[in-house]
Formats: structure tokens, C-alpha cells, sequence
RNA sequence: GGUCCCAUCGUCUAGUGGUCUAGGACACCGGCCUCUCACGCCGGAAACGCGAGUUCGAAUCUCGCUGGGACCA
């Protein structure tokens, strides 16, 4: 039975990167009916907030990526650590160092200054050393030569000398566990089989190795995916993608197009552009995951959103939208009218905070008119446009295209303009903006009286 | 600095020795459609980092170089 894990640490957001990672983990779970396990991991406890545990969740939980075990917290495992800390400790395969940490720091620094590589010279290995007044460190017994391997399933067999390893502390002084020996105490007691993980932890890799096979556990499958890059090719940091995946949302992407531009990002099936989640699950195979890291490129992602936003059944398009709506003050239901405004800013929007802006004037009537159009075509001859206009729509019963083209006809023909002219004024006029959806469709589904009294407001405001 | 990883259009990628005059997508440019803005459709420009080697033949295999990144300090 195939087990995962995502194991972000609550020290920042769900970025893109740990989101794609979090996918990664999720689309190979599902592809082989296995179980995936969310652990938070929490040791840090300085940097590590409640916030940012509350955000990853949120985060995954929005995007559907649903987990089937914990969330488990390591900072209440702690004991479990230190059980196998001083297991290792009793059968020799670690033990206690007592150097102080300006001793250690002066011989980095020599070490540094000689050219040499700045690791611990294992004073007290081998020593037995065993003073119950004094603080320690419990330390891992790397061997001292040879190497060890591991066959990475994204990159193929990986190999590291043991001489570039030093022994690592695996309890602190103030009796915490440190990173790598806490995951992989977890790992193997949650029996996770395939450790998908970023690949800034390949470097972590062989320790953990030696660690497995200390403790007597057998070692997993490793799968390092590459990092997400900014537009620098630096690490995503704060300075440009690093932030939440909520922040997305905000933003007014949906998580169908988050989710199919963050897995297209590093792998790929064939041309294939667009993918619903179900068929991401059937396709998604790791060994199909680049090598090479990729940068995040919002200009796509607008692009699949703009995709989903117009492919999306209409009424779930609509009922995302009201939030954003509610945002600018509209309290929209999802009725009729709802429906109809959607269906003609859809092919225009490129997120739904670019719709609900767009879909100001389809609630409110008093928006303002945009300034550089209004010295354009709010001029005396426009006003005459607009009460001609507004006469011949008086008299019209339906508001079909053709009853309205009429309309249109007759004051272009009355004031010699183009049919361009003319529609600019009016659609100025009963929305503030020159780009709307078409004219016709927007007097529809506003309607007779709306139009009429946003018309007149608007000659009222033609100082001419 | 050491170790490890990576390398096809600006970006995401297809490509696993001949079918590559290197395909698709985003972005970009031009055109069509058209009441504006979009959508859509058609077309264009745009890449195998460099150098050796293996081979009849290399984007594809090997080595070196260069470049980028990550980790450790």
C-alpha cells in the first residue's frame, strides 16, 4: 500500500511551491490508491506560528487536495524523538559530544580560515563520555568512509561520499530533536513508502539514509521535484511568488486553474494543456516530472483561469463571483439576472475580481463615467444623440436587437455619424465604460427603466 | 568555498540516434470577425549554451567547459 506524506513546516504560507508539492504527493496518492498524510512540522518553535498552520490547511483544503491522515504535529511527538535519540545512544550508534560551542565555532572559523571544510572533527566520538552535570548534544556516528546511493525516481541513482558528511546532532542541548532526525523517525513510524519532497532537501537525503537504517526501519522511495523558481531564477521568496495560495484566491483565481497550471508546471502529457483534476489523477505518473526547476509565469495561469472561467458551467462561474461581488458592495443572489450578466463578461474577464469590476454597472447605477471618454463623447452633439435616443426607446416595446438597431439607424442617419458613435455615447452613458459586452445584450438584461433612468442621469450631467 | 542537482523558443514544455526544414501552449506581432472591449479563427517571429568524442548519422549517448540553482557553512 502506497503512503505519502506532505510535511510542510508552519514557518511561512502555502506557496506555489509547497502547493505543487502538496499536488505532486496528492496525484500520485490517488493514482495508486493510496493513503496521504498531512504532518505539520512544527519543531521550530520559534519561527513556527498558528497562522501559518491555519493558512496550509486552508490552502490545501481550497484547492482540493484532501489527505487522509492527521494533520499530526511533530512539536507532540517530542518524546517519541528522544526515545529513539537515546535508543541509538544504548547500541553505539550515537553519542553524547560535551563540546562547548565556542570551542566548536573557534574551530570553524580555523578550519574556514585554512581552507579547510568547516565540519566537526568528532572530538568526542568514541570516547564514552559521561558527565550528568554538563550539557550535551547527542550526535549521529556517520561511518567514516564509503558512500551511500539512492535511486532518486525523478533523476536516477544519486550518490554522496560519507567523508563529506560530518555526524550530525540529532538531539540539541535543550533536549529538541533536529530536522532531519525527526522526519525520519515520522516517516518510518507512519510507514510512508514515497517521499515526495522539493529537491533543496536532496542534500538532506543520505543522512536521513543512514538514519532508516540506525533505527532498523527499511527506506522509502525518494522522488526530489524540482523547485519553483521567480522570474529572477532565484528560490521563490517573499520578494516575488512566496505568497499564500490564498492570496490567489483573493485575487479571483479559481482552483481548477491553479491546480492544472501548478501541475503543467515541471510535467507534462503529451500537448496537453487542460486537465481536470480526475484526469490529472489517471495521468499523473512521477516519472513523467522534469528535472529541470521552472519559473512561475502568472501570465499563464491568467490564461488557464480565463480558460476555466469561461468553460466552467455558468452557474458555478456565477455563484464564485458573488463573494467579489459582495466586495464592492453588491449583494448579489444567484438568480436569473446573475446568470445573464456572467454570460456576457465571461469571454472578458480574466479573474473574478476583474469580473465583479466589470459587473459594477450591472448592480449599481451610480458609477462614475470614465473622464478622457466623457471630454470624448459627452459633448453637445452627444447629449443630442442621447435624447434622440432616449426618444425612440421610449416608444419601443421589446428590447430586441433588431427594435434597438432601428434606433440606432435613425439617430445616425438624424445626426450623420457612424453607428460606432452613437453606440460609444449610449454605452458611456448606461455603464461609465467604453468596453462592455455588446449593447444589445446589455439594455436587455438591464432593462427598460434602468436604461432610461441611467440615460437621463447621464444628459443631466452634460453640461451642455 | 564545499557538496549535490539542472541545461530545447522570453516562459511552460514535446522530443528518448535517422520521421527535426525541432512540435504544442502562454506571451508577443500581423490579419479576419466586429457597436467598444473581449472570445474565436487564420498567419508570423522565436530555441536544441559551447567544445570535443562515439556513430554512416546526434537535440537525443560520453567527457570537458560554461551558465544557473539548491543545500551546508
Amino acid at each position: 500500500m502506497v503512503r505519502t506524506r506532505f510535511a510542510p513546516s508552519p514557518t511561512g504560507y502555502l506557496h506555489i511551491g509547497g502547493a505543487r508539492t502538496a499536488l505532486f504527493n496528492y496525484l500520485f496518492t490517488r493514482h495508486e490508491n493510496g493513503r496521504m498524510i498531512l504532518r505539520i512540522e512544527d519543531t521550530d518553535l520559534e519561527r513556527s506560528k498558528d497562522e501559518y498552520t491555519k493558512d496550509i490547511i486552508e490552502g490545501l483544503k481550497w484547492l482540493g487536495i484532501d489527505w487522509d491522515e492527521g494533520p499530526y504535529f511533530q512539536k507532540e511527538r517530542m518524546e517519541e524523538y528522544r526515545k529513539f535519540a537515546n535508543m541509538l545512544l544504548e547500541k553505539d550508534l550515537a553519542y553524547k559530544c560535551y563540546c562547548p560551542t565556542e570551542v566548536l565555532e573557534e574551530k570553524r572559523k580555523k578550519a574556514l580560515k585554512e581552507g579547510k571544510k568547516p565540519s566537526y572533527d568528532r572530538t568526542c566520538r568514541d570516547k564514552n563520555f559521561n558527565y550528568p552535570e554538563r550539557p550535551f548534544v547527542i550526535r549521529f556516528k556517520t561511518p567514516l568512509s564509503g558512500t551511500v546511493s539512492f535511486n532518486d525516481i525523478i533523476r536516477g541513482t544519486i550518490t554522496f561520499d560519507y567523508e563529506e558528511l560530518d555526524d550530525l546532532i540529532i538531539l540539541r542541548s535543550d533536549n529538541t530533536p533536529t530536522y532531519n532526525f525527526t522526519v525520519v523517525v515520522d516517516d518510518a513510524l507512519m510507514n510512508i513508502t514515497h517521499v515526495i519532497r522539493g529537491d533543496d532537501h536532496i542534500n538532506n537525503t543520505p543522512r536521513q539514509i543512514l538514519i532508516y537504517q540506525a533505527l532498523g526501519y527499511r527506506i522509502p522511495e525518494f522522488a526530489h521535484v524540482p523547485m519553483i523558481l521567480g522570474k529572477d531564477r532565484t528560490k521563490l521568496s517573499k520578494r516575488h511568488g512566496a505568497v499564500s495560495i490564498l492570496e490567489y484566491r483573493r485575487e479571483g483565481f479559481l482552483p481548477e486553474a491553479l491546480i492544472n497550471y501548478i501541475a503543467r508546471l515541471g510535467w507534462s502529457y503529451k500537448d496537453q494543456e487542460i486537465f481536470s483534476k480526475q484526469e490529472l489523477i489517471e495521468k499523473f505518473e512521477l516519472k513523467d516530472v522534469g528535472k529541470s526547476p521552472s519559473i512561475f509565469d502568472v501570465e499563464k495561469l491568467l490564461w488557464v483561469n480565463s480558460y476555466y472561467i469561461k468553460t466552467l458551467p455558468l452557474e458555478v462561474v456565477s455563484e464564485r463571483l458573488i463573494p467579489y461581488l459582495l466586495e464592492l458592495g453588491i449583494y448579489a443572489e444567484p438568480n436569473n439576472y446573475l446568470y445573464k450578466a456572467v454570460d456576457t463578461l465571461r469571454t472578458r474577464a480574466k479573474t473574478l475580481k476583474e469580473m465583479a469590476q466589470m459587473a459594477y454597472f450591472y448592480y449599481k447605477e451610480d458609477y462614475d463615467f470614465e473622464n478622457k471618454a466623457k471630454e470624448k463623447f459627452f459633448t453637445k452633439k452627444g447629449k443630442e444623440i442621447l435624447i434622440a435616443f432616449l426618444d425612440g426607446f421610449q416608444k419601443i416595446e421589446n428590447l430586441d436587437e433588431n427594435s434597438l438597431r432601428d434606433i440606432f439607424d435613425r439617430v445616425c442617419k438624424e445626426f450623420d455619424v457612424k453607428l460606432v458613435d452613437a453606440v460609444q455615447v449610449v454605452r458611456l452613458a448606461i455603464s461609465g465604460r467604453l468596453a462592455t459586452p455588446g449593447i444589445f445584450e446589455v439594455i436587455e438584461i438591464i432593462g427598460k427603466e434602468s436604461t432610461k433612468r441611467r440615460i437621463e442621469r447621464a444628459i443631466g450631467e452634460i453640461p451642455y
